[in-house]
DNA sequence: GCGCATCCTGACCGATCGTGCAGTAGTGTG
DNA sequence: CACACTACTGCACGATCGGTCAGGATGCGC
């Protein structure tokens, strides 16, 4: 945990959410992160383990958000949603690696980990007595949300700034899970 | 176009929707239809010909789909999404691949496809006067239609039989599209 | 019978994969 | 100066990667 890793986690990052866990190669890290790959092995015991350095602030930041999490009331949730959103934000690239290519990747700790608090998330924003047809609503809201910023430089018809697509993108996921109860978007 | 290469088709998507591109091998893919690595070879010229020949029918019937597209009114909008949750099911594993494995195969013709075909159903649903947000909106939908279906058997909290799932993104969809004027579920 | 495709295979190639290991600079600390 | 520790490297390993190729088996027209 000391260590003047930080570049190498990041190009890590970089490399594994670009091309996936399998698709991304200790050399091609370690020419991002201009080390040799014998260098990338001092620091990391093994590939998986620079992907679970890679990964674990954001876990670790998903669960923080989620231990704190009061969802009392519309302006709870709204709340959450605006830290949640906030979230994707900041761990853009293990959002990546996570949503696109998780799926292939259980039995990894972090991957593993990485599912169970998505879970807890689409059951923290399920109401009590709500229908199906509602949890399908919020899994589509959630998954929507996470994607869009994932792959707003893919399928973007336009790209927006950052600061013009964060606001957007909260008020719209309100908008989906509070129906008729928006956000003002500025 | 001719021969008995169908089942290797259905091995390699399978291999392709699990693991990427990357991640998959041809010596898996081949084991798992009952063949030698050299057949696959035999009957597709490249690796990336096989990626080709297992996307391009999920491809062709979006294009086919887009192409008789009419979305006169409500009714012709709702038609649409209604057959395009349907093109979802029918080529869930290929729309796997794209949505979760596409943004590293740029470059790759029919990902490339895949992705102006994307451009253009983004583009279709967008109002004529509407507005960014609206536009973040429906990425929001579609982005989230397809991946609560592609991802159904990660999250989900109780899996959904697909003949219960299909009807409600499809009412679910509709909604976030045409607010307020939903399908009925069932 | 023979010739000719079609389908399929094992052996092999060069490259790259993740990983282990011995060794080497640089930097204190005694 | 010796020693230890950290950061880093080159080299070699077995395995696996995508791909080539010569050849075996089967079946059909002649």
């Amino acid at each position: 945990m000391p260590s003047g890793a930080a570049p190498l986690v990041a190009a890590a990052l970089r490399q594994f959410a670009a091309v996936g866990f399998e698709g991304a190669s200790l050399q091609r890290i370690a020419d991002d992160a201009g080390l040799s790959k014998s260098s990338v092995l001092y620091h990391f015991a093994s590939k998986e383990a620079l992907f679970d350095a890679a990964l674990r602030p954001a876990i670790e930041a998903l669960g923080g958000l989620l231990e704190s999490v009061d969802l009392d009331g519309d302006a709870g949730t709204q709340d959450f949603l605006t830290r949640f959103v906030d979230f994707l934000f900041d761990h853009r690239l293990a959002v990546t690696v996570i949503v696109n290519h998780g799926s292939a990747l259980r039995g990894i700790p972090v991957i593993d980990e990485a599912d169970a608090l998505v879970r807890r998330v689409e059951q923290l924003l399920r109401p009590a007595g709500g229908s199906e047809r509602d949890a399908v609503r919020f899994g589509v809201a959630l998954a929507g949300t996470a994607f869009v910023l994932v792959a707003a430089d893919r399928w973007g018809t336009e790209r927006l700034p950052d600061e013009t697509l964060r606001p957007m993108l909260t008020s719209v996921l309100a908008d989906l899970v509070l129906p008729g109860r928006e956000l003002p978007v500025a």
